[in-house]
DNA sequence: TTGACATACAACCAAATGGTTGTATAAATA
DNA sequence: TATTTATACAACCATTTGGTTGTATGTCAA
């Protein structure tokens, strides 16, 4: 049922989860670069760059286009607010504001509510 | 410098990147649950539960006080609001709003900005 | 006091993660 | 054409992660 709204909610917060990549979430967000671009900003390979980019991209977190032999990224704002839905609907449930908790939590037939 | 914060980033969304930890989160920010009573809503162990609740604790996104046996876990609204504001940031940072881009983005001192 | 319950924590294991190097291919340029 | 640049991707490796079981300790109740 919402297992794939699970999914996307994993690859977001886990792609969001490291330093370098949230680093170049925010330069793809201000503007495009490439990724040989990207990578010249971080002590690591460029392999290690892409394979971050790579590991945005599957979280919608970044696009890329081709412009010749570069591969320009550019930061995909609606995802980032998608993960930002998702953390203001945990304010929500905290405020008891949502009504039907029972379908968010799932309460698994269980009676005791606890 | 913001190392620190960083930690606390990476803990925040790695603690929010796993359904588990996330259901776990969304009870305790409805009410306090005991571990063990959190514990019997999943099918994995105690000691599985316990280890993501103390994810969750080290991240600050709940905190768990004491009565007799029970540790009870209650959610931390205000953890769960700077995770959304660290994304808010990152959306003004696509709409051009942050004054200081070059502070946020460390430039490193290049002068080709890309 | 004895036993059941709730928690804490160590030790272990398979799989995923974050990095590396190496190789291949396409595109720009001398 | 030959060379450099940019990307892609496979193979490998150390560490972390998410799970397990087992043991110890503290608390409640009969």
């Amino acid at each position: 049922m919402n297992a794939a709204l699970e999914d996307r909610a994993d690859a977001l917060f886990h792609a969001l989860a490291d330093r370098t990549r949230r680093d170049i979430l925010r330069r793809s967000l201000v503007q495009e670069h490439s990724v040989s671009a990207l990578a010249r900003r971080y002590d690591m390979s460029f392999a290690a760059v892409q394979k971050h980019v790579a590991v945005l991209e599957r979280a919608g977190l970044l696009r890329k286009r081709r412009r010749g032999r570069e591969a320009l990224a550019r930061g995909e704002v609606r995802a980032v607010r998608s993960a930002a839905a998702l953390l203001h609907e945990l304010e929500d449930l905290w405020r008891g504001r949502i009504d039907r908790i029972d379908a968010l939590l799932a309460e698994d037939g269980r009676q005791d509510p606890c």
